[in-house]
DNA sequence: CCTACCGATCGGTAGG
DNA sequence: CCTACCGATCGGTAGG
């Protein structure tokens, strides 16, 4: 499965209740509940498939391994951010307004992701087979780095934030994805993520007129392809 | 144990190397690193006493359960942050550097943890017999957003941070209990901390200038505290 | 702090 | 997708 495909997919299943989805994504949102709440080997197979509604056994006709079902998990967590900060890291534009259109892309995607992402932590990737995850990782922070970085050669950003970008928005879409369990009222969502976004560029920028600059600029731009649509 | 111990007694394991420790702190030292890295279900009795250097069931003379151990790091985690931030959240003076005072303290607690305290998450306080820490953990956030409130009161914060400031400063401790673990030299880590203060309050505070004066004021406090010794 | 050992549970397979 | 079952490993106990 490709990341596209994979994003087309969940765009399917969002618009059902997940007692609806095909019994493989049931695993997966089961799955993803379980080790968000017990830790990945906290949560049993048998755990898993009990809350599904199938036999232990049946799992393996939809996954080869348990660890298969973390590596789908795993995929929606890290590769496909991977992949979207990467590319605009090396887009046209100001450093500060991709940053922002990054983080606003970053935080509608763990918040409208109805999968529990919040087991999917850094430790797991040193398990055997995992490699290709921590690369993805690794390609996400140098990403969102290589952008900051290109700011404060444009005198957009402060020096001494650098280090800890990657550690706040991290944190935030954690928080992002942990209230969405509650919040299900999409304008107050959005609101939140404008937000979340806004706090960490008051906390990098040195001139502040840029925010409201960029935030405007935002703005515009979805109201023009929401628009267009 | 009370916390004032726990707090002494770490100071004396600080100047010792872990394979000097007393077998019940190495335990602690081994659980921690382990659990830090696999989870606490993914680390094992077995693994923990191993590495230690004893047979498995030794370690039930030290601890009475598994999740003993797990309680014991998780008062360190836990409940001597939520009791400091709680203090300063009573205490007088400007809301922005009783903030300030906060993060720095809590910084230079992760900082020289001699114990990885990473795999002590939030997730882990679902299980039975550990509420305590629950509670702790909610006390903490409470205690944070009360100092953040005042400051917003004041005038001195902005209004919508409030929601993300313990998210982004559980991310960031997280951080720095991670590098940590690399870079010893003393004088790096102070300034570390230092940047990760600012960071935040750059984030938060309405008037920009109230960040230098706020910042002189600690240098100050810590050199006359320094001296007086 | 050790050896010997317990019942329970784990991820996964065989065969329909 | 099921029943039946596997060897391995789990946290913890008995008794010295």
């Amino acid at each position: 499965m490709t990341n596209d495909e994979r994003v087309a997919h969940l765009r399917v299943l969002r618009a059902l209740p997940p007692a609806a989805w095909p019994t493989r994504d049931r695993i997966l949102y089961e799955a993803a509940r379980l080790i968000a709440a017990k830790g990945y080997h906290g949560a049993s197979t048998r755990d898993i498939t009990e809350a599904v509604g199938i036999r232990q056994p049946s799992m393996f006709n939809h996954f080869a391994s348990k660890q298969a079902i973390l590596a789908e998990l795993l995929a929606l967590d890290l590769s496909i951010p991977a992949a979207r900060a990467d590319e605009l890291s090396r887009a046209e534009g100001r450093p500060v307004a991709r940053l922002h259109q990054y983080m606003l892309w970053d935080f509608e995607w763990y918040g409208e992701m109805p999968l529990d992402l919040r087991g999917m932590q850094e430790e797991l990737l040193v398990e055997p087979g995992l490699e290709t995850f921590r690369a993805d990782l690794e390609a996400w922070k140098k990403a969102i780095n290589r952008i900051v970085r290109q700011g404060v050669a444009a005198g957009e950003f402060e020096k001494d934030a650098v280090g800890l970008v990657t550690t706040v928005l991290t944190g935030i879409s954690w928080e992002i994805v942990r209230t969405a369990q509650f919040t299900r009222d999409p304008r107050t969502a959005a609101k939140q993520r404008k937000g979340a976004a806004l706090f960490v560029l008051r906390a990098l920028v040195t001139d502040p007129s840029d925010i409201a600059a960029v935030a405007v600029a935002a703005d515009d731009t979805t109201r023009r392809t929401t628009t267009a649509h």
